[in-house]
DNA sequence: GATTAACCGAGACGGTACGTCACGTCTTTAA
DNA sequence: TTAAAGACGTGACGTACCGTCTCGGTTAATC
């Protein structure tokens, strides 16, 4: 992934390649604009979150953060990537454990609102923004890939049918923590794991 | 709910209430301003759109748009509004053919962009607008009525085992819906009807 | 003098021509609405003042004030006009005395500013608008009638020498007070006039 | 007179105090605004013109001159002192020739609009602008001073009588002038200069 | 130690949209 | 026909934010 494609102007993303001549990137610069970033997101909310002000909130001119990100959608994606833990792979030797484990792991995470809060805003915006949506859809990739890797195994290991539709079952599960989070606002939960499970589990099952 | 409460200034919501002194609004100028702010919309994005090229779309002053919608969000809200088709109920004597048919119009409407082309800015808009919140809510509800009635009458005639979370048998088939909408972007059509169908009812059924 | 040229919509004049159809106007409407201009003008200055407010002030529709002046400016010089008094014409048999009563009143009336607080407003007004241009002429005019009348009765009794130019004598008379009120501020009083006439009478008097 | 006095946003006034951090101001824009705000009112009238239009003239954004000026009429005032040439003091050793020089200076400045085309805009404006009001009484005693300087001379010299008010000779003189731009129109030559003289020059000389 | 190049903060810049206000006109119902 | 009420199109207002662009001043790595 280039820095093009990532959205972000001169990123390094950690690789020390040639010592650069000059005046090296203030160290802490980029986290004090990340968590700014987040702060003034929390407080007035994407919609009402201005570039000067988190330049101001970080100590930073606005200059030291274009030149370290392409544009405010870019900074914001950066800051909730940073604000995202990756999500472990599962292998419990049961894909009934295994979906236990990940689907509460989620239901926690969406419950706990750090990613997911930020989630509405950053579907709007990829909305016009083509770099956003595939940064949005590698993050997607990402969040799913744990759930496939389970239902894989299963498959092979005969635990799951395999004349089903694997990407219906992953939608089947997620898309409820997705739907109430975004519109009902139903609580998402353990219970609700549990009662996807029982709907679920008994027809992808041989 | 109160004009005011609608977060419109000085709407009438079709009542006919006392008869208004002075000249009444224009007749047109809702329609041709909510039409013009719904195209566009399409064209350049809710993000992109302008007061002053809605205005000029209309046919219309700013001044005679800001005399009937109190901001920018409940102009767009309304217009979102206009545009949304209510869901039949269906019975056609049968839960398989009812949901079949449901989910098919369900897809054809989520696919065929109208309101959910603008889905993304909704939820956006609602997590700082307490209003949109609340109307976002009931277009949610109003959605998910003719499928609980459809799953109700099952439960009723046997069809639909009685032991099972209504809510969560609706967040099951909806999900998916709005995940891939919203997220994942894949084909929401027959095919995902057919196979979600073929994962959940086998459950619901004794 | 036409309604044209009068700057004025279908006034009358007090003239009764022709009984017209219909619901006469509103007899005390015109008072009410000179009354408003002025009072409003005194409140928050011409500059500061809009129709509406006049409109409202009157307990008057805005469609009613146009119907009889044709702008904000014809109105304002009505309303301007209504409250001054005619400069009476003096005689009292010299020169010198009828000079020390008419500057004198013209002293008391510039002093005590009630055409004079908005002769600003209207001097600026009339720089861009010929109609106000012509009006404010006939103002000036009327009002150094009376100090033409004197002079010029001077020079038939031989009390002033008929070797100067009138113009330039009223205008060395005159032209002190409105420098005053326009310009420096400084006192426009009795004192002023006896200085004047100490400065002036000597030179055009045999 | 500080900037604050001055009506003026951050201006400097030409003196170098501590060096200002970020990115200083536009050398040119100042002078392209004031150019640009002169040429408008000339051609639309102060009253009909615009600061977007002014801006544009200017090649400067709207935000550029409300970070230099704090109103529009601020920015009025400002082109029109950057407009006066300052009135030279007058020494041709005897007060006639003195005063013929200055007043038909005066004559032709006014005569040749300059500045006095917008006197009465600023007349206006000084009512309700008490900052202007402070400008305007500045430029009226600059103006005044160098004729105060020709009689206070003459007296010095035996050649005015000391007996009089100087102010009222000045008014007697300069009035005229005024009165004659505002109000009657009538020419401002030098045969009006001559006739003043005449009709005040020989009661002034003992 | 001097040079040099990239960095830094501050903040001004041209644009563009915002929501408000006043003008003078127009369109209702009522008198 | 005129009245009050008030909506209408127009167009300017002054503000906010965008992303860019100077400034004078650091701060290393290179010479």
């Amino acid at each position: 992934m280039t820095d093009v494609a990532n959205g972000v102007a001169g990123h390094n993303g950690g690789v020390t390649d040639a010592p650069r001549r000059g005046r090296p990137r203030s160290a802490g610069a980029d986290e004090a604009i990340l968590t700014a970033t987040l702060d003034v997101a929390r407080e007035v909310g994407f919609r009402g979150m201005s570039m000067d002000v988190i330049a101001e909130r970080a100590g930073v001119s606005k200059a030291t953060i274009y030149r370290r990100w392409a544009s405010k959608e870019a900074l914001v994606l950066q800051a909730l990537r940073s604000a995202i833990n990756p999500m472990d792979e599962v292998d419990l030797g049961s894909v009934r454990a295994d979906l236990v484990t990940y689907l509460n792991d989620l239901a926690d995470r969406m419950a706990s609102g750090n990613m997911t809060d930020v989630l509405p805003h950053l579907i709007e915006w990829a909305v016009h923004d083509e770099q956003l949506r595939v940064e949005l859809d590698g993050y997607v990739a990402h969040r799913r890939q744990p759930l496939v890797a389970i239902l894989t195994r299963g498959i092979e290991r005969g635990e799951i049918r395999d004349d089903l539709d694997l990407d219906t079952i992953v939608d089947a599960f997620v898309g409820p923590f997705i739907y109430r989070k975004l519109l009902t606002g139903d609580a998402i939960d353990a219970t609700l794991v549990d009662r996807l499970l029982a709907l679920i589990l008994p027809t992808i099952t041989p």
